[in-house]
DNA sequence: AGTCAATTCTAGAATCATTCTAGACCGTTA
DNA sequence: TAACGGTCTAGAATGATTCTAGAATTGACT
């Protein structure tokens, strides 16, 4: 396994332990799962992938666990109205995404994220107390361009 | 009746016509509802809105004139997973949003939009179709800081 | 190993925004 | 007035998320 994906897998469970929240290993697995997913997994994904070893796993637990990681600040919620959430667990801090309008996918973009001080330089300016930041860019991904570039023929 | 209101319904009003969509009562008192409401009204409140001029207005109607004006780029609108959608019809181009944690508004951010070149310069970086953009800031408003600085006493 | 209390987990019901569908309605034109 | 096409309504369907009550598991202590 890739060393990084280990360390982040080690900072989230400090992360949780330092809460007084135990490691079961259901949530150790979805850790994992978080940890060597780029592709910002829905719940179905994660649910599919801790059932691969605990197949009696119910989806509460899945939202109960990011739940927890959320409250920890281990895991960053892309919520979306119409269809699922999907989850990054390798990146909390807030950082902008492309987000393929056919396929769905979902990609980190290559860009430090605006540091701690843009918020709050935003909040003197607003007054707001601002915590996080989204953004996000919508577009068509190259492998779908392709696509309907090679259907249009 | 301000006259900004004024020139965005008829900004609307066009571009829907452009499109060979009339403007029926309904929709007319929905468009003046978005234009001349900067709070980001959700759904109901819309529905409400219209529902004052025309008790049987239903749900559905709302929901299809927003799918319209979506197609015309004449709304923005702001996606949320756990709560209702929410419309920008007063600039439908995208631009940042402050959003308060607490009581759930929304507020346009004083910044100009970053223009339609910053799209096309980001599009040849990555390689995507971009189209548009989505940024939000999250946090507490100025008036539910003070609501819980209140109540602490 | 056995007991207990606390935590975690499951299954299924409940909620709520949104979408879908079938048919009723309305306005326009012939 | 009759017919047509678009618009609208009411209610069902869908699907993600949250809630709830009870069952299972865990860990500490004997």
């Amino acid at each position: 396994m890739d060393s990084l994906v280990r360390t982040r897998i080690d900072e989230m469970r400090d992360a949780l332990l330092n809460q007084g929240i135990s490691i079961t290993r259901r949530r150790d697995r979805m850790l994992q799962a978080l940890a060597s997913n780029d592709r910002h997994p829905s719940v179905n994904e994660l649910h599919a992938e801790v059932r691969r070893w605990y197949p009696s796993t119910s989806l509460a637990t899945i939202y109960n666990t990011i739940e927890l990681l959320k409250d920890a600040g281990q895991i960053l919620e892309l919520e979306f109205s119409g269809s699922a959430n999907r989850y990054d667990g390798r990146r909390p801090q807030s950082h902008p995404h492309l987000i393929c309008l056919t396929c769905e996918s979902i990609e980190d973009m290559d860009v430090e994220a605006p540091g701690a001080d843009h918020l709050d330089k935003l909040s003197e300016d607003t007054g707001y107390r601002l915590v996080r930041q989204r953004t996000d860019y919508y577009g068509v991904c190259p492998a779908c361009q392709e696509q309907t570039a090679a259907a249009s023929d």
